[in-house]
Order: C-alpha cells, then structure tokens, then sequence
DNA sequence: TTGAAAGCGCTAACAC
DNA sequence: GTGTTAGCGCTTTCAA
C-alpha cells in the first residue's frame, strides 16, 4: 500500500478524504475532544499516518487565538546566569507544552522597547523580559498588549508582573558575611552610573546598609562604577581598586562574572584569596564552583524564578480563547519574590 | 479625536474600514509592496496608527506558508558553548529577520528524535540541531520535511546540510602543541564510551594521530571516557588520571568545560599548570579566557558556523512561497567546514 | 491604483 | 457520533 505524495503535507481535508470521513471527525482524533467510535478511530489514525500528517500549527494558532510560544527577551545567552535562567524558563514552558523565542536585546534601550512594543505581537502568548535599559515610563507607554513578565529589576508601583528575590537584603547578607571576617575595608564592584539600573541600586543599598550598620565608613572609591557585567568589567574594577593606597581586603560583586574578573586580576598580581582579598559575588552559577578558589556567591533562587515567570505569564493569558490579553497584566502587576541563600565557598572561607 | 477601542487588536479589516478603503490596500500599505497614491496611503496610516494596528502573524504565516522562525535544537544552554553559538545563530538569524525558537534536548535520544520528527513542524520554517544521541539511521528515517542544519556531528554521507569544524585536525594539532612541550605522556579526556558520539571519535583520532607520528606509545589508561561535557566529568576523569601509576603530563580535554574541571582538580592536588600537567580544551569559551591560568583551546570560528547554519537554511527554504520545503536538504548535504585555531594561554605557555 | 473575493488549514458552533 | 460550514486575519489573483 504505497503512501501517497507526501509533498508540502497533508491537510485536515487529505486525511478525511482518504479516511472517507469528514473534516470534524479527523479533527476530534486529533485532538482527542470528542468521542469517536473506535471502528472510525481506527481508519482516520490509520490515514493519518499513511499521510504522515502534521497539523499546521500557524492554522491552529490563528483559530484558536493563541500560539503556545512565548518570548524570553534576555540581554544575551553568553552571560551564563542568563543561560542558566533561560534553561529553566524553557523547562518549565515545555511542562506548559509552550515553546520558548529568545530575543537577544543586549541590554540595549532600542531593542528592548522594539521587544515591548510587539515586535513579535500575536506571534507570541506572552513576554519575559530581563530589562536593564528601560524603566518605568517607557513600560507605562507601552500600547502592546501582550502580557508582560519583568525579570530581575522593580519598576516600582510598575503596572505589570514581576519577578525578583530581595536585592537589598541579599547584598546586605553578603556584606555582613565580609564584615564578619574581620575586614573593615570592604569595596564593592558592580555600581552604575545609571541611576535607573534598579538592581545595582538595590545592591549598594544593601552594602551600604551593612556598612553602616557595621559602622564603617563610606568611600566612594572602594564603589568604581561598572559598564556592564562581563568578566572584562570587574577585571577593569578590581584594577582600579588595587591601585588605591588602601585597597580592600574584601570585595563583594554584583555578579559573578565580574567577581571571575576580579579574580584573575587578583591572582594575577600575586594576591591571595580570600587570605589577602576576600570576594563574593552574585548569581551562583556553575563557573563559581569550580574557580579556583571556588567563589562565594548569593545564590538566587532560579528554578522558582523561572517557574513563577511562566506561571504569571499562564495567569494572564488564561484558560482557553483569546481572552485575558486584554489584561496583559495592567490590573496592578503582582509581585514574586524569590528566595536566595548565601552560600560560603573558599573565596571567603577560612580567611 | 479619542482611540477607538483597542482590545484584542484591530485587524486589516478595521483599519480598512476606518480608512474607507479595501483591505488589498491597506495590505500594500503595510507590506509596501505595491504602489498606493499618496493621498490613500496618508489616509490608512493614519488608520493604522490610531487603531494601533499589528499584524497577526500567525495569519500572516498561514497565508505565506512560511512563519519566519526557525528552532535551534541544542542539549542545553547550560554549556558555554552552546549559549556562545545560540546567541550567534540568533544574530545571524535576526540579519534575516527570523526568530529562534529554542529546544533544548539534553542530548536524550528522545528528545533529539522528536525534535526530528517535526515537535514544531510547520511552526519553524526549519531547523538547526547539535545532536548528541541520534544517528544516521535516525536521520534516514525521518519524515519531517523541514529544512534541516547538523551542528557539531558529521553524518558520514548523511542527506543532510552540516557544519563543522575538521575535528580530527583540531584535535592531531592540539595534540602535536602539547608533544612539542616535551611531554610524552599526554592524556585525553572526553573519549565516549558510546560509539556513535561522532565528535569525540574524531578528535580521539586526531589525538591517536598525533601519538603516533610523534612515535609515542598509545595507552588506553590515559583516556577515561566521560558521559557528558560537564565540568564534574572533567574533574572526575583527571583524578583517576592522576591516580595513575604514572599519570600524564599534559592533557587534551575535547571540551573546555573538561578542562576547567580538569584544573580544579589539578590545582586543588597541588599541582602546578603548567609546569606540573599542561592542559588544552576544545570550544574557546570566555571562561578559559579568565580561569588561573587561562586555558589553552581549540578556538573555532563560532561566527562563521552560525552563520553558515543560517544560510544553508535559507537555502533550503528559498525565496519566497512554501517552495523549497520538498527539498529539505534531501538532495546530498552539502557540507560547510568552519575554521579553527589553537589558541595558546598560560594553561601550555612557556612550560 | 484600487476593490472584491477566494482560500491558506484549522476549530467549533450547529445540525443531523 | 458524525457531517456541514463559517470564519480566524492575512495575501493575492483577477477585475474594474
């Protein structure tokens, strides 16, 4: 029983053709909804695979009103929390049967508005965006009404879903746990210039919170501003710190990836850690564990981030039907707070 | 002049109403593909402005027959490495104005195979897979019709479009730098037990090569086999190096991850690198860049296998239409061969 | 240059 | 339990 041509692929229409049935019933097969008598089952499912038919997912997404993808709109995969985050949030869509776009913004302003302003509308259920250019008027202006999760910075009082752990609170852990090793000369890597870059804002508050509570001064120049969070960034400010006349014997990062920097560079100059310098950072991902030394980090809870991403995403987007874009998330967006744990490596043990 | 309601979104027929002129025009409007006065054009942007219009894509695609998203299929973005070509494949894809899907298989026979057979068919106008798990005859039977790239595996006369690197090279060349230290006892880690783990034949090749033209003695205790890529697996198959009667003194990882297990492990023993064990890995990723010491790899040309990728797939799927979908590279692979370098660090330098 | 209308493949209301 | 049919929003002949 030769297959027929199989070309572009079969239709709906083929299949019920060739099953001698109508549209409707190849339909209920497929789909499982209806109840189909077995006899009828069997001659659709049997045409349905002489024809190796496929359903045409652009078809279904258009009567249906929803297509099952979502974007994750991220600075770049090649930061690796980045990465990590994004295997998780594409894990837990799939459990949702979702499939995951990633828009690549590179933190850039331009490209994340483009992103929040539907650059793929309609294409996608629903948007995860890890902002670091945008703030608060440009999502008030936003026209799509594409529900919206925001990762990893407050929009305060920002109509839209947001998920988060507490920045202030973990960077004053982090800089408590330094404190408590005896160093009175603790700097820190990480601050911007931009005042809208919230997470760091929220970090340096945390640090400075310890700080003082520790009763120890403030200095600017142990806080050189960072460009971005690369390697290449906290090698540059871990440089800068050395050459003060009293550098820190402690240094906490707002990354890990620029904690890595500072690293090399404090290898580099012969320094040991944590026995001269120690140094944590931020993000627990993989790389820190296995640095020499390994390095202490504040590890974010990212499996409940991702999950409470995609579930926010899922609540707005609702059950079946197009409904519930509508809402888009602008009935006062909820709040996720993750958890995060500190968690000591040889970076700042035993120092 | 207030906006009228937004809601779910205004379609070409609303804008055209609103115009007072026919859906074909306001298309042309949009799509610029034909002439339109003047006047009229004035008129529908407009319309199209106030109603805040978005196209529906899905309709669009379903129209078109093509959707202007393709998946990339990899085993996580977890990997460095992946996570660096992930975010040049989407560059590259973006250049084109196609959005990346990601799928991530875990390396799972499974998931690869399903992956294969079409999870997204029709939703992706093709597909791009690093396979880890499936083989030649998985390839042969395939029924999925979508456009298809291989990344990383050769499928020896496999009917499909792939690109690589010359790994055996890569591998008798890295191999040949660490005989050139001087060191004649030269371990390999990330040999697979499995034979059909294309990519790790070929570079345990290129190492075997290089063993014998140097007329060095091969020793199947110098390559413990790994199950994956992570760094756990590197650090876990130097310590039973090590624990050799005679352990290696420079070791060849096919994967940098390898390696910076692999060094961990080295430097938490006591040894110096590389003045004790010279190390290489494979894949050039940004963290050997800035591990003590940096790592000695295979650099290869990342950018130019992204991009090869891309427009082996453009090709496939052609101008314009749903054409070229017969083809799906069934008609002998064509085979794009990227570049590599070794790139040289104090993992090897000066030992 | 613009309009009318068919139809992409699917789903779901409505008949039988 | 199954068939008929009307669209989802778009592109694109074919006419005017």
């Amino acid at each position: 029983m030769p297959v027929e041509v199989i070309g572009v692929g079969a239709s709906l229409k083929d299949v019920a053709a060739r099953a001698g049935v109508s549209v409707k019933t190849v339909s209920n097969v497929v789909n499982g909804r209806a109840r189909v008598a077995p006899h009828t089952r069997e001659k659709v499912e049997r045409a349905l695979a002489e024809l190796a038919y496929r359903p045409n997912l652009s078809a279904r997404h258009l009567r249906r009103g929803r297509t099952g993808v979502i974007a994750l709109a991220l600075p770049g995969l090649d930061a690796p929390y980045s990465a990590e985050l994004a295997r998780l949030v594409i894990g837990a869509a799939a459990e949702r049967g979702w499939a995951v776009l990633i828009e690549q913004t590179d933190g850039l302003a331009d490209r994340e508005l483009r992103v929040l302003q539907g650059l793929r509308e309609r294409l996608v259920d629903g948007l995860v965006l890890s902002p670091v250019s945008v703030g608060r008027e440009e999502l008030a202006a936003r026209t799509d009404g594409t529900p919206l999760v925001l990762l990893g910075e407050r929009v305060l009082d920002g109509p839209v879903h947001h998920v988060d752990i507490d920045n202030r609170r973990a960077a004053r852990e982090a800089t408590e746990h330094l404190i408590s090793l005896g160093r009175t000369r603790v700097g820190v890597i990480g601050a911007r210039d931009d005042p809208r870059a919230g997470t760091a804002r929220l970090r340096l508050a945390g640090y400075r919170q310890a700080l003082e509570a520790a009763g120890l001064p403030r200095d600017e120049r142990l806080a050189p501003p960072v460009r971005s969070c690369r390697r290449a960034d906290g090698a540059e400010a871990m440089r800068r710190l050395l050459e003060l006349d009293e550098p820190p014997r402690a240094v906490l990062c707002f990354d890990d990836l620029l904690a890595l920097g500072a690293l090399r560079v404090l290898l580099s100059a012969g320094l040991r850690v944590p026995e001269d310098v120690a140094l944590a950072g931020f993000g627990d991902i993989e790389d820190g564990r296995y640095s020499t030394p390994t390095l202490t980090t504040v590890s974010p809870d990212k499996d409940r981030i991702a999950r409470a991403a995609v579930e926010l995403l899922a609540a707005c987007i609702g059950g079946t039907g197009r409904a519930g874009r509508e809402d888009g998330g602008a009935a006062g967006g909820r709040d996720v707070e993750a958890g995060h744990r500190l968690v000591v490596r040889e970076s700042t043990a035993g120092a």
